[in-house]
DNA sequence: ACTACTATCTATACATTGTTCAGATAAAAG
DNA sequence: CTTTTATCTGAACAATGTATAGATAGTAGT
């Protein structure tokens, strides 16, 4: 059975996205786990080789496709926030909400992205860039944990216990319900527990 | 080259058991992903398609493993509890850490263990038996946190935000930090930020 | 004790996979 | 136009998951 090809070049022009992209297409299907290699390369129309000039080896592009979502869910993250503008404690606070709302819808829309993001072909020694420093997810916390402060909507003294506090419930919920052992339908009330525990009141 | 067989008979008694222990020795070591079927049939002394008779496919038997990792962990926990006595406040304060502490411990010493349980290995359907239900873990909290109402260590009109609370925080905090997204220096005063917002004062 | 039956395991085979490596081809540089 | 470098191919290999047919051992019935 002869191979179909799509390309008519020897030379690709931009291989490296185009297996992140055909991998990160297949993993949206599939989960990471069934991720081919060559059937990457049999889809964009190149030899199962020719990857290997731009990943050492087949974790190296899982990993890579994995990194790429965490921009993807912070561009997403940020699209929906700037939806909600205004500088009163209710806007702050709807931005809040938006932060836990947008990481929990966006992974159970693509729990295989969550999944790979969140596994060990991802792995981060937490003493690189790669860390909280640089992360946008956080970075966007803890400018609305400020404005909720500012904006008198949380309590100066809570502000120290909020951030980590904030972060781990939005992810701990998030990624219980997308690995089945709690019930998608909890997750607004778990928001409502944190916002009442940090004397967040509506 | 010829296999080395450690075993005698040819019917080895309880090879799903022998499976399942196997695969949990190489995954502490490898992680999951390079649990490879062949290897854990040819240790064993059996043939590779011995284990066929007990688990459908590989992912099954990943599966197993997974699970009983859920029951290792609650003995654990339970163990350590049982170690904590007394009906105070304090000791029931002494308790709830433990309850968290535990978790991550047992995460950290084994993260390979971890990561298969929450990895899509082990998708529950969240409406099964496999279930919160009949999860021991979420029972030992929901007991100790009874025990922190009824000593007067936390507020009642708190005792049903603390719940689903409790849980994501140790849950997330863990999962971040096995995945490197998170220092984990950070854990112990994430359980603070977590009592101090539910209003458990040490 | 013999026979039929069932559960358990083996042997063999196959397609697919990740990966390596020598060489072909195209693009860039001189 | 030649040389050099980057990029990709082709063929090969060992290992993997899995299916199927048959062998072996334990079990139940007579």
């Amino acid at each position: 059975m002869p191979v179909a090809r799509v390309r008519d070049q020897y030379h690709h022009g931009d291989l490296e996205s185009a297996l992140i992209a055909t991998a990160r297409k297949f993993t949206k299907r599939n989960g990471i786990e069934h991720l081919s290699l060559r059937k990457v390369a049999q889809e964009i129309g190149v030899s199962p080789s020719a990857a290997y000039h731009y990943f050492p080896d087949r974790d190296a592009l899982m990993a890579a496709v994995g990194f790429s979502l965490f921009e993807e869910l912070a561009d997403y993250q940020e699209r929906e926030l700037a939806k909600i503008t205004g500088t009163t404690a209710k806007a702050a606070k709807e931005r809040y909400r938006a932060l836990g709302k947008t990481y929990f819808e966006w992974a159970i829309k693509e729990p295989h992205f969550f999944n790979l993001m969140f596994s060990e072909h991802c792995l981060v020694d937490s003493k690189s860039e790669e860390k909280r420093e640089d992360n946008r997810a956080f970075i966007n916390l803890t400018k609305c944990l400020d404005e909720l402060v500012s904006t008198g909507a949380l309590e100066e003294r809570m502000r120290g216990h909020s951030e980590l506090l904030s972060w781990t419930v939005v992810h701990g919920a998030t990624s219980l319900i997308v690995g089945g052992h709690l019930d998608p339908e909890n997750y607004e009330s778990i928001l409502d527990d944190l916002e009442f525990s940090l004397g967040i009141r509506k």
